[in-house]
RNA sequence: GGCCCCAUCGUCUAGCCUGGUCAGGACGAAUGGUUCUCAGCCAUUAAACACCGGUUCAAAUCCGGUUGGGGCUACCA
């Protein structure tokens, strides 16, 4: 990467959200994609509430916008509110009146089209577009409510704030040669466009409510992480070659609008949770856990008091299996369980068989041990077993089932050791 | 309907611009290995150039059409 001393064409660009509802995934890929740009061509990165909408627009949702786009880490240099700039969108819809290339419609303010002009513009992604003003109406510039519609202010914004790379999603092509049109009317300078294919839902379709989780609040609730998420994210619509984990600062260094490609992708959640589960297995255990111990305490698992190394242990045990955060809460429940019991079902299919003899003579051992670790643990009970002149695995799994409830998890003797001596033998004790 | 965009394994994609590789990688799937189970890890396998024409000695790659998918068509953004 060269590192060009400040050009003074420098790169501007934003993203431009409306607080009309959460922001989601494929606003986030959005936002991604423009910030990563930013970064790679060492330029800024405009936030803009274009909250124009008075009825629709939510404080609630700007700032649950503002919020998702801090936790997957895309900062902005500069932040604005379109709601505290009627002024400067009416001053220049009256310039235009006074020129004679708008004319008021009752309190409207509308932008005459010339007919049989064909309007072209170089899409960074997609190469030359090109549409007929035959196609174009005439243009409504200002609502009859003094509110700025959507094209205008957004044209009025980008000329004034300097952007010089407009990165939307690919629904705005059609809006391009109309917006072309006011900065030529304005007399502004228009700037690149690129449009990036949409992200679909898994049948193809749009993504919307029904498709499930769509907002990037609800993927940080699921137990993403947002270096997963990002990863995931920057995968749609463009490829840093053979290699598909690499964390945002490296991507950025790769990043190249020109390979953005041009074909809308389906969202794919069991290849977002591979991606997160790549980044969980990254994060220091020590990290790891500062993650999960809100959750845990969340679902009342976890106190306020609690023994840091051994939930740490517990976190190291469970972290190779872990695709999402939430998992744990699943996975190592019965490490915290209160009242521990297993479950009619499991037990119907696990402990069937009544092994109440073979249970107390394990248990029986166990508190023997003065140290009680991996090997004493493994040790004691490869004596039962040769003792009892049986498999081992007759012995394991019910054992597994009755500390843990499940008939999957890490290892036994992991099981015992997290558990404790006074916790696994109660456990043994309680099963039949 | 009109206008615009798009088209490689089931999915995400590399390759296309500058025609000539067994069309490569990843997720998922299947199989085997490791192991007390699961996960993980390792290995192997199956799996695609939408279709039809054209240009060319040669087409996933260039051109045209067809089909299919998507977007826009608001005083929403």
């Amino acid at each position: 990467m060269s590192t060009p001393a400040a050009p003074a064409s420098a790169v501007k660009v934003r993203f431009a959200p409306s607080p009309t509802g959460y922001l989601h995934i494929g606003g986030a890929r959005t936002a991604l994609f423009n910030w990563m740009y930013a970064k790679a061509q060492g330029g800024k990165f405009v936030l803009r509430v274009e909250d124009t909408d008075l009825e629709r627009s939510k404080p609630e949702f700007e700032k649950e916008i503002m919020d998702s786009m801090a936790w997957l880490g895309l900062s902005w240099d500069e932040l604005y509110k379109q709601s505290e700039r009627f002024e400067i969108y009416r001053e220049y819809a009256e310039k235009l009146i006074t020129e004679g290339k708008a004319v008021r419609d009752g309190t409207a303010v509308i932008l005459k089209v010339d007919k049989s002009r064909d309007i072209k513009f170089d899409d960074l992604i997609r190469g030359l577009i090109v549409f007929n003003t035959d196609e174009i109406k005439d243009q409504v510039l200002m609502k009859s409510d003094g509110s700025p519609a959507y094209s205008f202010s957004c044209v009025v914004d980008d000329a004034l704030m300097g952007i010089t790379h407009v990165i939307r999603g690919e629904d705005h092509i059609s809006n391009t040669p109309k917006q072309i049109l006011m900065y030529e009317a304005m007399g502004f300078k228009a700037p690149k466009f690129g449009h990036l294919p949409l992200i679909m839902g898994t049948d193809g379709a749009r993504l919307s409510k029904r498709f499930g989780a769509v907002a990037v609040s609800d993927y940080r609730k699921e137990g993403f992480i947002p270096e997963g998420l990002v990863n995931y994210l920057m995968l749609l619509g463009w490829s840093p070659g053979n290699q598909e984990i690499l964390p945002l600062k490296n991507a950025c260094e790769k990043f190249s609008i020109k390979k953005v490609n041009k074909t809308a992708a389906q969202f794919d959640m069991e290849k977002l949770k591979w991606v997160n589960a790549q980044y969980v297995k990254l994060t220091p255990t020590g990290k790891l856990t500062d993650l999960l111990v809100p959750i845990l305490q969340e679902e009342g698992l976890l106190g306020e008091d609690y023994d840091r190394a051994s939930l740490e242990k517990a976190v190291e045990m469970f972290k190779s299996r872990l695709n999402t955060l939430r998992d744990f809460v699943e996975r190592a429940g019965f490490l915290f369980a209160r009242d521990f019991t297993v479950p009619a079902d499991v037990r119907a299919g696990h402990l069937m068989k009544n092994m109440k003899k073979e249970f107390d003579l394990l248990a029986g051992r166990l508190s023997g041990l003065e140290v009680f670790d991996l090997a004493s643990t493994e040790k004691v009970f490869r004596d039962v077993v040769a003792e009892l002149g049986i498999a081992s695995g007759e012995l394991v799994h019910p054992v597994r089932v009755a500390l843990s409830a499940s008939a999957v998890g890490p290892g036994l003797f992991d099981i015992m050791v997290a558990l404790g001596k006074d916790r696994t033998i109660a456990r043994l004790k309680a099963a039949f």
